[in-house]
RNA sequence: GGAGAGUUGGCAGAGCGGUCGAAUGCGGCAGUCUUGAAAACUGUUGACUGUCAUAGGUCCGGGGGUUCGAAUCCCUCACUCUCCGCCA
């Protein structure tokens, strides 16, 4: 969440940026600002009430241990008043705090200065377009028929034991998905990635730390007796490492990667365009986390931008980045890298991955901190990106891969499956 | 699942209802000594809020209560640990 004195310290660029972003509520700002202002002042009664309590309190307890328990009595007296307006502004700014947070939760991220004033995906800037289209065999087939075809992923398996979107997946295809978990953790370890395992449950407050909770509970499976929820991303317990932690300044960058299955409920999404592995209740993926000082925020998000092209292009897909636009962009992000790869049988661009710089805006809500040469504590910066998804990028090569004499395994993962083709 | 113990500053660990934001040790930082380092010695060292700067306020797991005054007493919730049982 963005922080409140910037909100009134910088009104205007606030509003601009939430325009950029289409955002639909701009008076939240000023409802802010004018809360805030009466907390504020609310806070600074309490505090001379307070003071001259604990003044009372003093003086009363001296004149106990002197004996003058006359005195004492006397000044106890005066206690009541001031006990009443302390236990009434408390009550106000119990009421003030909560309304305030649930004013400034509202408000999403603002856009970086690079990215562009839009309402939806189509206008969504285009930054690059790798190489073109695979050519495929006459007969293509779509990821799902190959996947009956080479009797590698079953759907239908997986509706019987758990429900749709839970794929079972056999044979070649389960080993070429571990062969891409170890791909993508062998390459970002290259990249300087630590590689973390982490737990795939999470209590309540690390969902609030990195905003899952308290809006999009219903996206996310909960296991109600213990409440605890299934992670929809890696992203999440990862994050949640640094929670109310103020680190060292020589600690950052931290870099971390961590393969994870994700949970997602994907409530009410159905149709054609969830068919097979585009969209999944349970899928795989590597996800890369940096934890990095404010001024070297946007340097990194172009490092983690090039990291995960460069997976792709080993994988020799034809893949295109995105710049998401203000209206696209997820609440939380101040700039956001889509990269989706061309499902050729398919006849559209799938996202494999989403890369992202949060600023301030999560390490608010975490209290994520470091402490720099100047001794003062300030919030650090977090980014996240896939790197990669994994069903997507299995029905790209799938797709992709296909010949008359089965699928032919990209080079680079054959070391990894031990065999390089599927037939 | 049963029984018990505990939760205090970066860590370890003390704490009588008032002089406790909190002893002490370790760690960290600065200095003395040294060519340099180590050791030793000296000093310093929490977070949040607030102010131009002071001042002031809040925080001893969370919440509530008793009291003029709570880390300390009471209630409640959460979590951690130990032992037993079960078990990968």
């Amino acid at each position: 969440m963005l922080q409140v004195n910037y909100i009134r310290e910088n009104k205007e660029k606030v509003l601009e940026g939430l325009k950029v972003r289409n955002f639909k509520q701009p008076e939240l700002v000023n409802e802010i600002i004018a809360l805030d202002q009466v907390f504020r002042a609310t806070q600074t009664q309490l505090n001379d009430f307070e003071s001259e309590a604990n003044t009372l309190a003093k003086q009363i307890g001296d004149l106990m241990r002197t004996g003058k328990k006359e005195e004492a009595d006397l000044l106890k007296q005066k206690t009541t008043s001031c006990k009443e307006n302390i236990k009434k502004l408390t009550e106000e700014i119990s009421e003030i705090e909560p309304k305030l947070y649930n004013l400034v939760v509202q408000l999403p991220n603002l856009p970086y200065h690079l990215v562009k004033n839009g309402v939806g995906a189509e206008d969504n800037e285009v930054v690059y377009l790798h190489d073109k289209p695979a050519e495929l065999p006459k007969n293509a087939l779509p990821h799902w028929e190959l996947a009956a075809k080479y009797d590698i992923i079953d759907f239908e398996l997986g509706v019987k034991i758990t429900g749709a979107g839970f794929p079972v997946y056999k044979g070649k295809g389960a080993k070429l998905q571990r062969a891409l978990i170890n791909f993508f953790l062998d390459s970002a370890t290259e990249e300087g990635y630590k590689e973390m395992q982490v737990p795939h449950l999470v209590n309540e407050a690390s969902g609030f730390g990195t905003g899952q909770l308290p809006d999009k509970e219903g996206q996310m499976y909960h296991a109600t007796v213990d409440n605890l929820y299934l992670i929809p991303t890696a992203e999440v317990p990862v994050t949640n490492l640094y929670r109310d932690v103020i680190l060292k300044e020589e600690d950052l960058p931290i870099k971390n990667t961590a393969y994870t299955p994700c949970f997602r409920r994907e409530a009410g999404s159905y149709g054609a365009h969830v068919r097979g592995l585009n969209r999944l209740h349970q899928f795989d993926k590597v996800e890369v986390v940096q934890v990095c000082h404010p001024e070297k925020s946007y340097e990194t998000l172009e490092q983690m931008n090039n990291y995960v092209q460069s997976l792709l292009q080993k994988l020799g897909l034809h893949y295109r980045v995105l710049r998401l636009c203000g209206g696209d962009m997820g609440f939380t992000s101040a700039m956001t890298y889509d990269m989706e790869v061309w499902s050729a049988a398919q006849e559209r661009w799938l996202e494999v991955s989403s890369v992202s710089n949060f600023e301030t805006y999560q390490s608010n809500r975490l209290k994520l901190r470091f402490k720099g040469a100047t001794g003062k504590t300030q919030l650090a910066h977090t980014l996240n990106g896939s790197a990669l998804a994994l069903p997507r990028i299995l029905a790209s090569i799938l797709e992709n891969y296909q010949t008359e004499n089965g699928i032919l395994i990209p080079e680079v993962l054959q070391k990894y499956t031990g065999f390089d083709r599927i037939d």
